[in-house]
DNA sequence: AAGCACTACAACCGCAGTGTC
DNA sequence: CGACACTGCGGTTGTAGTGCT
């Protein structure tokens, strides 16, 4: 049995608000709030919506408070920043942008600050393979440090293959082993060190061997798996190679996303194998 | 002036998490 | 403890507005 519908979808209006449905939703939730029930408030205020669609217009609207558009210079860095550490959790970077909503913040990225962060990879005269994923529901994307765009391990690097079809840069640890720790150093990066065994929180990330130290606040790496490869700091940035088997999830920090790398992968599956992206 | 393309924003949908019975 | 209801979230789609040809 599937779940029951929130409400009937015959009955119910959608499409753009008008302003008198915005007047009456308001009045409403202004004298008696929500009651702690969407589902039933529309019945209540006389609306012919469905609660979610009410829920969703006065969060995103209708709410005192809310500020729309013109997003400040500060506030893109910010968005930057916290995208960079917690990727699309819009609600949570938009709890750091005073009187925004996760969904302003969400059409912002989609719309502004994308495409200006593809323009700026762009300019730093480098080809802009997409996202694939091997064999597997694990993603990864890395976006390569200004400071490292170009260099000659980029442009040669032999692990990796490209796709013709896609056109896509693409790592198969099969067929493209991970680099040699001595090779990986060849990458510009300030700080390499070797990752092995298992990591399961983010305050267990010390079992590793390898060059310097590598800060790893705001690191969140839970898996579990056989040797995983390296970490790299290029300068200011962060970056996180692997290989092995993944369950859950792992971040990397980047405390200046335009200029650092950022490796990601969703918890989709147990046990995935790890496939690797240069998205840049 | 009409038609088309593009952009920005609003709104919807489906799913996961949580609470309640 | 399972089923259901409700909320919140992120991805996606729809639509109005604007600019260009």
């Amino acid at each position: 049995m599937g779940r029951a519908p929130c409400c009937d979808k015959t009955k119910v209006k959608k499409g753009t608000w008008s302003p008198e449905e915005d007047a009456s939703l308001k009045n409403y939730l202004e004298k008696y709030g929500t009651g702690g029930n969407w589902i039933a408030l529309p019945h209540k205020a006389g609306l012919r919506r469905c609660g979610k669609s009410c829920r969703l217009r006065w969060l995103n609207y209708l709410r005192p408070n809310i500020k729309h558009g013109g997003f400040t210079e500060e506030e893109d860095n910010i968005i930057y920043t916290l995208y960079g550490k917690l990727g699309s959790r819009w609600s949570v970077i938009a709890s750091h942008l005073q009187g925004r909503t996760d969904n302003d913040v969400k059409n912002h990225w989609n719309t502004k600050l994308k495409k200006k962060l593809m323009t700026a990879q762009s300019s730093n005269n480098i080809s802009s393979p997409k996202v694939d994923t091997i064999g597997s529901t694990t993603s990864m994307h890395m976006v390569p440090p200004t400071e490292a765009r170009g260099t000659p391990c980029f442009s040669s690097l032999p692990h990796y293959g490209l796709n013709t079809n896609t056109q896509t840069l693409i790592h198969d640890p099969t067929h493209y082993p991970l680099p040699q720790l001595n090779e990986v150093c060849e990458f510009g990066a300030s700080h390499v060190k070797k990752i092995y065994g298992t990591q399961s929180s983010s305050q267990d990330f010390t079992r590793v061997s390898g060059f310097s130290s590598l800060a790893t606040d705001n690191n969140y790496v839970p898996w579990t798996g056989g040797e995983l490869g390296f970490s790299m700091e290029f300068g200011s940035s962060s970056a996180i190679w692997g290989q092995g088997t993944i369950s859950g999830e792992f971040g990397v920090s980047c405390p200046n996303f335009v200029n650092s790398f950022y490796a990601e992968t969703k918890p989709l599956g147990l046990h995935q194998s790890v496939s690797y992206h240069m998205d840049y």
